[in-house]
DNA sequence: TCCTTGACTCAGA
DNA sequence: CTCTGAGCCAAGG
């Protein structure tokens, strides 16, 4: 399977506009984000389940500067390691993010609840069960 | 064309 | 809690 360069150029732009929506001082997760992307015409949708997260750190590696790309970490509430991650983790903190002793970020506290289902379905994006009630556990 | 690398996540051990 | 394998994509050398 593949994914074609428009439908990989839309599916860039729509993890750019959530991650735009997320306030200073909350995280999200490459996982969540993924939650509310369709899978794109012609690609085999297992794959896309099983890949998707991934896709969404290869737009966050490719983001605008408008993106507050530090607000998105990954599923264990860790910062993912490469360059660029302690300064990821000193612009957090400056919006008051707290990281524990092992380095992780706790996801009920600072969690994003993400976009209201009104937003996604003006965006023409999935709205997950269960989008109108908290899932603490989830995120 | 082959090989490597990469801002992921989940289940199992 | 930590570590591994599976999933098997996309870009660049």
């Amino acid at each position: 399977m593949s994914l074609p360069p428009r439908a990989r150029a839309a599916f860039f732009q729509a993890v750019w506009s959530i991650t735009r929506l997320i306030p200073p001082g909350q995280v999200s997760t490459y996982g969540q984000i993924a939650l509310y992307l369709p899978c794109p015409d012609g690609v085999n949708e297992p794959d896309f389940l099983a890949f998707r997260a991934r896709w969404v750190g290869e737009a966050m590696a490719a983001c605008p500067s408008d993106v507050p790309w530090q607000r998105v970490i990954n599923s264990q509430g860790k910062i993912s390691q490469r360059r660029g991650a302690a300064q990821q983790r000193a612009l957090l903190e400056a919006e008051g993010v707290i990281f524990n002793d092992r380095d992780q970020v706790d996801l009920k506290r600072f969690g994003w609840d993400g976009p209201s289902s009104e937003w996604l379905k003006a965006s023409g994006l999935v709205i997950p069960p269960g989008n109108d009630v908290s899932q603490p556990g989830l995120f």
